[in-house]
DNA sequence: CTACCTGCAAAGACTTTGCACGTGT
DNA sequence: ACACGTGCAAAGTCTTTGCAGGTAG
């Protein structure tokens, strides 16, 4: 009611499929139940919620698709740049449409209750005091790159 | 050999008897041999790399104690500040000794072949280019803040 | 002597995989 | 038609837990 509801999912929706089929990917009801059952999530969500959402969406009482449905397109979501994937160190990855609210962007997530916030700045300090502002106390991150080392690049260099 | 190696073991090992002894945990021989066979990893290591270590620390073939026991003990020393846990979103936690290259630092890990190396800088934008100069390429990164949200702060004054 | 620690084995949690059947294109 | 997707069940990983016997303090 006061909150504003995600604007243009049919817009998004019809993006992604086209998105699914330049990528040669089949446009099924499982699929387009688990991209509305993602719209439906604000932020990032667990393959479990994702999954307990599709019943939801449908407005069914039996589930939407199977867990491994799910596990297995939020995987092509991911290399297509629908979705990315955040890791919280609680032991599950969770998955979160970008384009909701910008690229490339990270989260408070509070260690008690689990409720994940939204940070748009990325400059780390300024992230930092986002979570104080917010009132967060004991405020710890981590932070991890990765990448392709100079090494692999030549043994993939000379394999080719 | 060019290498320094570990310098202090024997004043780091002491140090850490008498973080276990204030806290009331006991020093048994599979504690001082988890503890010689971190200080024998360099850099993050999984629990299982780790288990490995005791083997060989110890001058055996078969392990120095059960992997269990090795689990157990490392979420000890995560309490006790003696070991800070990263995680790089492949699945499995690596544990690595505090105090060896300073308190608080990130690392790059290449998503081939898993080498990992520390950056000592702790601002995000110098970091991403000491990736860089390493020659990583393709590189990115995932930064995540957890803390104690208002709402887990105002539950736990009521609940005292 | 007592509380804590350990090894062993079993269970748990999340995720992946194999396979036969079904379905987009 | 045929490759791709799906449900189901089983297996795979990493990690945690229960318990009986052992040991530090």
């Amino acid at each position: 009611m006061g909150k504003k509801e995600e604007v243009s999912s049919p817009h998004q929706l019809h993006e992604w499929v086209q998105d699914l089929k330049k990528s040669a990917l089949r446009v099924t009801a499982p699929r387009m139940t688990i991209l509305k059952a993602m719209l439906d999530c604000h932020g990032p969500s667990t393959v479990e919620e994702i999954h307990l959402r599709t019943k939801r969406v449908n407005k069914l009482t039996k589930d939407a698709c199977d867990l491994a449905t799910v596990y297995r397109f939020v995987s092509h979501l991911e290399k297509l740049r629908i979705v990315q994937r955040c890791e919280f160190g609680d032991g599950m990855a969770r998955y979160e449409l970008l384009g909701q609210h910008g690229h490339h962007h990270h989260h408070v997530i509070c260690r008690s209750c689990q409720r994940i916030e939204i940070l748009k700045d990325c400059e780390i300090k300024e992230m930092s005091r986002f979570a104080e502002k917010r009132g967060f106390v004991q405020i710890s991150h981590s932070l991890e790159f990765s990448g392709i080392c100079l090494g692999c690049q030549k043994n993939a260099r000379s394999r080719a």
